[in-house]
DNA sequence: ATATTTCGAGACGATTCGTTTTGTAAATGG
DNA sequence: CCATTTACAAAACGAATCGTCTCGAAATAT
C-alpha cells in the first residue's frame, strides 16, 4: 500500500487541465463537434496529445466534461423562492430559454449530442449529467409550491419537469438559432401553470 | 437537346436501392452510428459502395433517409377523431410513446440524432423532417378540438405539440430503454389537458 | 543524487471516409 | 448487330483522424 502524502514525480498541471477543457470549449462553439480533433485541441492548449490522453479515454470524454463543466442548464443555480411558485418559476424557465439565445450555448449542447452519439454507451449518463441538475430543480421547487398549496397535489410534477427539459433539448437540437422567440418559454409556462395551478376553492 | 423519352443506358436498380436502405437500419439497430461502416453497408446490401455514393453523398444522408424513410414518429398516421380530442390525442400520444418500448426504433431516433451530430449542417432539416408530421398531426387535431368548443380558445396549441414532441425526443435519448413506463404518456396528457380543457360553463 | 511521474512534441499503426479504377451488365439509337 | 451510354460489383487508393507509443526535459519526493 502507498502511504498517503505527497506523491512522488512531477505532480499533475492544473493549468494544463483547464487549458483543454476550455480549448474544447472554444473549438466546439466555433466549428462544432465534427470539425474539432483532438490535435487541435492539444494544440490549442499547449499541451502534448498525452497529457489529453493521460485524464481522459475519448474525445468524447473530453468534449462531454467541457460541456458539463462549462454549460449547465441549471447554471446560475436553483430557481427562486419568493412565495410565489409560477412567479419564480416562470422567471427561471425564460432565464434558461435566454441561454439558448447564445449561438455558444446551443453549440455546447449539441457538442454534447454528438459525444453522446460518438459513445452511445455513455449517452444515458451525460444527457441525465446534463439535464438532471435543472429537472431536480424543478421537481423541488414544483414541490414546494405543492406544499404551499399553490399547486394541486394531484399534479404530475415529474411530467411537468421532463415537458420542460425536453422542450428545451428539443429546441437546442432542431430550432434555428435565428429563430429566437423568448415568448416560448412564456407559452410553455403558461400551458402548463394552467394545469399545475391549484383550482381556487379547494380545500387547502 | 435530349428528347424526352426513355433514358440511355442501364436504368438504376431500384432494389439495389431498398437493400442499401434496408441494410443501414439494420446496421443501425444491431451496432448503432459508430459501429457502422459504409463497407458494412455496402457489403451486407450486396453492393459496390460506388452504387452507396452515387446517390447519397455521406453516410449521414444514407443513415438519415433510412430512418427517415422507415421510422416517421407519426408512423400510423394522424390521430383519429372521434369527436373527442382528448380521448383521441391520448390513444395517440400513448401509441406513439409505445413504439419507444421497442429498442430498434430509439435505436433508429439515436442513428438520426448522431448523422445530425455528423453533419451539423443538416441538423435542423433532419429533426425537422423527423418531428415535423407528428407535430402538424398534434396541432391540426388539437385546432379541431378548439373549433369542437372542446379545448379553450386562447391555448398556445404549438407550445403544447413542443411539450409533446419535446418529451418524446428526450426520452428516447436520455431515457434507458428498460425503463419502460407506459404511464408517462398518460402523464403527460393529464398535464396538458388540464390546461388545454376549456372550463366549463365558458361561453361556447 | 536517484527514482518516479508528468510534461510537450511528434512519429506511428489502424480505421474509416470518400474517390477512383477496372471490368461487366443492361438498356437505347442507328 | 453494333456502338454508345449508364449503372453495376469489387477493390485499390489517398486523406484524415483516432488513439498509442517514444523521446528527452522538467518537477518532485526520498
Amino acid at each position: 500500500m502507498r502511504m498517503s502524502g505527497k506523491q512522488r514525480g512531477r505532480p499533475r498541471s492544473d493549468q494544463a487541465h483547464q487549458a483543454i477543457l476550455e480549448s474544447a470549449r472554444d473549438l466546439l462553439t466555433s466549428g462544432g463537434y465534427e470539425r474539432m480533433t483532438m490535435d487541435a485541441i492539444a494544440a490549442r492548449a499547449g499541451v502534448g496529445k498525452q497529457t489529453v490522453y493521460r485524464w481522459w479515454p475519448s474525445k468524447a470524454a473530453v468534449v462531454a466534461e467541457a460541456v458539463l463543466a462549462g454549460y449547465l442548464v441549471a447554471e446560475g443555480g436553483a430557481p427562486g423562492d419568493t412565495g410565489d411558485v409560477e412567479a419564480d418559476l416562470r422567471a427561471w424557465v425564460r432565464a434558461i430559454f435566454g441561454q439558448l439565445d447564445d449561438p455558444a450555448n446551443t453549440a455546447l449542447i449539441r457538442g454534447l449530442a454528438a459525444a453522446a452519439a460518438d459513445r452511445e454507451s455513455d449517452a444515458l449518463r451525460l444527457y441525465r449529467r446534463l439535464t438532471g441538475p435543472a429537472r431536480e430543480h424543478l421537481v423541488a421547487r414544483l414541490a414546494a409550491g405543492v406544499r404551499e398549496g399553490q399547486l394541486r397535489p394531484d399534479a404530475d410534477l415529474e411530467a411537468a419537469a421532463d415537458a420542460v427539459v425536453g422542450t428545451l433539448l428539443y429546441r437546442a437540437l432542431a430550432h434555428s438559432p435565428e429563430a429566437v422567440r423568448p415568448e416560448e418559454a412564456d407559452g410553455l409556462c403558461d400551458l402548463l401553470f394552467l394545469g399545475l395551478r391549484r383550482p381556487a376553492g379547494t380545500k387547502t
